[in-house]
DNA sequence: CGCATGTTTGACTGTAGTCAAGATGTGTGG
DNA sequence: CCACACATCTTGACTACAGTCAAACATGCG
């Protein structure tokens, strides 16, 4: 599974057979519990995750108790790639979940010999930065079932890359959704109440929504 | 004056004389009007560029005429580092301001020669990213008066760090400062009031900012 | 089957958005 | 240097969207 992960990934792409063994060599695969923590915001940053199998989810949370939900991992994410010594951010299971975890040191004094890699890890730098930007026009520019369509729409094209399909899988609660989209699990709610009756999206049980309305949603999340 | 950016920049930590002379080898002051593009959203991302004096804008926009201003930028930060090979964003002056500009390929060119600047880029990349990050957060979460006192502590901590004052210019009108907290100019200025009318701040004309209680500025902007 | 957890919906409140008027700066030309 | 005109900002009145509190409704697990 993990050579798998690792073969498919942007991290490892343009590296040779044996390159990929040599990262292969310095990672150990752990298994997760739903809901299980993997790391704690202030901890010192000491790993760099590649989730295997199961959903993940990346948050900060104040003193005051509020909580920002930064991303969802799944498959092709990374996690604690881009820190400095601290974790600025918590990150959880949703699912049971297979990571691929490395230790800091290990990856980067390999990184510093495989300059592919090292690029690599540079560019993945820089989508992760692409998508907070998208997420931070989301929360400050859009109404709720906009945001709400936002992230559909994040979920539906990051899977429809491996296998296509007009359903999602929710793996996280509305809470969550909501603490991602900066609304309350009411207002999550009220918003998937929305796009359901605008005929936009179908839902199956709480966790599977199935998308009627792709041009709809494109518009409504405003992107392409 | 290029010299001097370069010398005290994040970017420069640990270069030697020599090294930073080769980055000023390609490097390029130039000088823009007030309120003058400096790229467009889109672009092909072919520079990288370093505020030399003056203060610039980055920001998003969608077709729907909707604005996410990004960041406020001075000497000290960084436009363009984190690019794929289109600029996500546009920038452009606030005031009249000196960039040192460099060509993308030169800079990263000279940059995989010097193992330090390449870890410097890679370094500063974080910054950026916590930064979104943090202003993620206060979007999220914080409700008007808050996201500006966040506003605020940001830019007070940033110019503290050349000289110690408790006045703040800003270079920036109300609407520039609503879209980058995601509220309208209206709200903002009312929570200029409202700062003002809880002695957290004091202004004198419109864009002079002293900061009264500063232990109530960072409880506000839910800092340190 | 029954309970716990999570979700939806309803009624009401509060915060921010909209529209509009008035005040305060800022720059220009007489 | 003053007067005027334009930009920008502030404030007010009203509206709309999202938040809060609460109850009813699913869903899944023991």
């Amino acid at each position: 599974m993990a050579r798998a992960t690792l073969q498919s990934s942007d991290l490892c792409r343009g590296l040779d057979e044996s390159a990929i063994d040599q990262v292969l060599n310095i990672g150990k695969v752990i298994h997760f519990a739903a809901q299980e923590l993997i790391f704690s915001q202030g901890q010192k940053a000491d790993a760099v995750y590649l989730p295997c199998s199961g959903s993940q989810l990346v948050e900060r949370s104040a003193n005051t108790g509020q909580r920002q939900v930064l991303a969802f991992l799944r498959q092709g994410d990374y996690l604690g790639l881009n820190t400095s010594d601290q974790f600025l951010y918590s990150a959880h299971t949703l699912e049971p979940s297979h990571m691929l975890r490395f230790a800091s040191h290990d990856f980067y004094d390999l990184a510093s010999g495989l300059p592919v890699l090292r690029d690599n890890v540079g560019r993945i730098s820089n989508q992760v930065l692409a998508r907070a930007l998208d997420h931070l026009f989301a929360i400050g520019q859009k109404r709720a079932h906009e945001r709400l369509a936002f992230l559909l729409w994040q979920l539906w094209s990051r899977q429809a890359a491996s296998g296509r399909s007009d359903k999602i899988t929710l793996s996280m609660r509305r809470t969550d959704i909501g603490d991602y989209l900066g609304l309350t699990l009411e207002t999550t709610s009220r918003a998937f109440s929305r796009l359901r009756s605008d005929a936009v999206i179908a839902t199956q049980g709480r966790n599977l929504v199935q998308i009627l309305d792709e041009s709809a949603l494109c518009a409504l999340a405003d992107v392409k």
